[in-house]
DNA sequence: TTGTATGCGTTATCAG
DNA sequence: CTGATAACGCATACAA
């Protein structure tokens, strides 16, 4: 068996209670006693056990980390490792560790988070995602149970506390940086519908077509799947288009899918950007990689997870903590994607 | 508070630990005062509570994840996101949890990992990588503490569980592959030499060029970290050499190196595979993404992760499990990165 | 087949 | 300033 408070206790001649003191660094135990104790704790190798602390404290300092339902795709996202970062490095500093809920189905999720919740596995929950009528966020509100989210909440935002870019703002500003180029046919290739960052997004690159007094088009509004293929199809339609009828730029909501329209592109030799040009969203390490290298909305996706973190731990120790929504800031890192367009 | 086991007990006329038993599912109790008990559960909306369940059995169905004291790079690499989904996936059968260790510095990380064992918040750990003159191995070994790693330990490997390829064979064979196209003077271009893998698919490179008859040059050698840049300088001066002399193919043993070089060269305006060919290792979903379509050597990452935790979980189940290596296959997937070399 | 008592390693309450 | 003692929620040896 390992060494226990009580062994510390016996070789320090104290009471249990006493090296408990002294472990919390109670003030109102002696220098002398302080140093005798710990003296017998160094001797011993002695070590503070967390579980039974955790039973003895109701809190166990673990933050509960949830993907969501489709983990395998999320995971191979390059957002995810840059927000596990985030999230790491934010408990890390209050030393809480961070778990994951495992689960391949939505189903498998909800039980796992059921589990670490009731089961008292964890103080509090981040949610990585944000989605339309979520299970999870309802049994969470039910139970009055510490979480935050990372993303914005598809409703009741003021009752949630969450971090998000302002991804209108982003959307938008991406927009006019096009149209300051020049750029007037803008084409949208967004991702997944039900993510509210797509329609985020979108309605940012409509404020900023708006705005500039470029109508708005349909044809140009894409939408797929964050996945690679995304919208082969129907990037090939919108290049199908007459010269003076094709998109001179597009605004892509994802890196991951950027790389996809990239490929497309090539393969209708297209070269970007003396073709077409290309803004994408996210700023991963592989914008910086592609060819060409890309311009992109870079979200802070560390800050992100970060803040998230140190939020939630907020939250769960002061519990009375009013709701709030961090923004985190974004801006474009220009590569060489973009290009004035030719007149 | 929840409803613990006492308030079930009341509720069901039984004692405290007849419901335990239940949860149990112990045969010694009758099906009829089961059903009663499971009702009571069920109406009372009762979980057991995971920390008084760890520390009474001294066991708490939780993995630790140890990650290299580069996590930030780590992360980084699409190898992370895959293997962390096989260990899901793997510790998930088991109705295990995962828990990371979390830290910047290695002190960091190896404290984080001593808190966590000491104190007892989990069954056992998986090594996400395998280095020289680990700390962390030697703690653990000290402990008799359940642990695998995945790669081949640096030494001592008879007394280590763990989950590893056969890189010599890998090196091997992607070595004669080229040469099977055609290929004579075929470049290696590693990364970090600290790291097994890096050695052990040199020597398969090595030995495949010996079984053609084909002399092994130092100068076709480049050892780079894992990282994008990889062996830019290195690059260049391969490609400085004149014609008859140049390396007709690469062999790059991370993908995302291969990117970097993939974009060194075509700074250098050579094309692959057209002037020369190329294979890589790992592959990654980018390798896919990349243009053109990288040949790589696919290690079954994700089996990896997940036999890791299955090995991990057996060993902490039966504590005498002998110690054993588990070699995960590996095949060439072929793109378009590597041609029969031209005459 | 079920109940009683005790322990897991800490923390916290109450005396002293 | 320090020492008993009772929780925390569950599992299990021992009784019945």
């Amino acid at each position: 068996m390992s060494v226990t408070i009580k062994d510390v206790a016996k070789v320090a001649n104290v009471a249990p209670s006493t090296v408990s003191r002294v472990i919390a660094n109670n003030p109102r135990i002696s220098e002398q006693t302080k140093v005798k104790v710990r003296e017998a704790m160094e001797q011993l190798g002695y070590h503070p056990n967390f579980i039974a602390r955790s039973l003895a404290n109701q809190s166990t300092q673990v933050i509960g980390l949830v993907t969501p339902g489709s983990s395998d795709v999320f995971f191979q996202n390059p957002f995810f490792p840059t927000v596990l970062r985030g999230l790491n490095e934010g408990a890390h500093e209050h030393q809480y560790a961070l778990q994951l809920v495992t689960g391949k189905s939505e189903d498998d999720i909800y039980n796992g988070v059921v589990q670490m919740v009731q089961g008292g596995r964890v103080d509090g929950v981040v949610l990585l995602y944000s989605k339309v009528e979520d299970r999870i966020v309802t049994y969470l509100q039910d139970r009055d149970f510490p979480f935050v989210m990372i993303g914005k909440p598809y409703k009741l935002a003021e009752s949630i506390t969450h971090v998000d870019n302002d991804n209108v703002q982003a959307g938008f500003d991406a927009t006019e940086f096009l149209i300051g180029m020049g750029h007037e046919r803008i084409a949208y290739i967004g991702g997944d519908k039900q993510l509210v960052v797509t329609v985020e997004r979108l309605q940012g690159y409509k404020n900023a077509l708006e705005k500039a007094g470029i109508p708005y088009r349909d044809s140009y509004t894409v939408h797929e799947s964050f996945l690679l293929e995304g919208g082969k199809d129907a990037i090939c339609a919108l290049m199908d288009l007459p010269v003076s009828d094709r998109p001179t730029a597009l605004l892509v909501t994802d890196d991951l899918m950027s790389l996809g329209v990239l490929n497309t592109l090539s393969e209708l030799d297209m070269t970007v950007p003396e073709d077409i040009s290309m803004i994408s969203f996210n700023n991963v390490l592989f914008s910086e990689m592609s060819r060409p290298p890309l311009t992109s909305v870079d979200i802070n996706i560390f800050q992100l997870g970060f803040e998230a973190s140190a939020q939630l731990i907020k939250r769960v120790e002061h519990k009375s903590e009013p709701h709030r929504r961090i923004t985190v800031p974004h801006h474009i890192v220009k590569r060489f994607s973009t290009e004035y367009v030719k007149k």
